[in-house]
DNA sequence: TTGATTTATATGGTTTCCCATGTCATACCA
DNA sequence: TGGTATGACATGGGAAACCATATAAATCAA
């Protein structure tokens, strides 16, 4: 299994839109970019168009192409397949990460998520969030709470075991 | 199934965060993780984000690929999966012991834990945590407290035998 | 079985490199 | 030619590699 985007952290973004990728998330990126090699740059795949989420998300080259695939099992003309491929492939964006190790959040972008000053990068596995910050504080308290109406074992693990065993 | 992480044990903390891995964790880390070989150091998954836990969690590589694996066959966009993903992928790291068998704690995690000099680690099967020794004595006493409520048979192989029945 | 030799462990200190970020120079397009 | 995007350079702080030492445990030899 490929590594995967963990943590979190606060980033500056400079008048430019330029913003430093977490170390950590770049050796992601580099694994899962089929022609990085070593002290090149990754390129990375932006996806801005998910419905209801005022962030954008970050893949690396192989697991939007794992994505990808998964899409193109769908029925050729399916709404739901029409209509991911707008939201996958439409709306999203390549990028490179530069020499410094940051990369450009174009103005179009970070007006999507209210991004001024800072931006919060959260690992999710697969893929990375982009969050304005104060934003993503709301959207983890929003998560806490509804942690807290799933029975009175507040533990994710214990989550996992009664998702497990529900499917 | 692999070896399981035992025993318990206080280790300094210095002003850089370095603390050392009990050693037969350290074994139990060296067998989970995929990528090491004799000689080498391994690596590690520190979880610092579980709800109501004044501790942090350590997980093996594979210990840790298995909850991914759990977590991926989720449905992509349920609740429980963002949730957990938040609270597993999000608020935990990667961690990698060095050649003196030590691991740093950012100053992050250790003013979560309130960890400054000393800190306890306690093993738990597929995981072991990390607790400020004062906070792990506590703990310990809590669960002294509530065995005594469970039966006059004060025994936790008495109380295993109890939940097999229940169950 | 005891003493000597080696190995592993726990911990402290120093140096080097990397990361995040700011600033400037250059290319490019309108 | 002015504004914008992109690349190059500079820097301070922090993290990671490196080196050092004391103690404990294990191995070996006589």
């Amino acid at each position: 299994m490929p590594k995967r985007f963990r943590g979190e952290s606060v980033h500056k973004v400079d008048s430019k839109g330029r913003v430093s990728i977490p170390a950590p998330f770049r050796r992601v990126l580099e694994e899962g970019d089929p022609d990085w090699v070593s002290g090149a740059n990754p390129n990375l795949v932006i996806v801005y168009g998910i419905p209801g989420q005022k962030c954008l998300e970050g893949f690396s080259i192989r697991a939007m192409e794992g994505v990808d695939e998964e899409i193109s099992q769908l029925p050729r003309f399916s709404k739901a397949r029409q209509a991911l491929e707008r939201m996958i492939n439409t709306q999203s964006i390549y990028a490179q990460v530069d020499e410094n190790g940051r990369m450009v959040l174009p103005a179009k972008l970070r007006n999507l998520i209210g991004v001024t000053g800072e931006a919060t990068f959260a690992g999710m596995g697969e893929k990375f969030q982009i969050w304005e910050p104060q934003a993503y504080e709301d959207d983890m308290a929003g998560i806490g709470d509804w942690m807290e109406t799933q029975g009175e074992e507040q533990n994710p693990f214990a989550l996992l075991d009664q998702a497990r065993q529900g499917g």
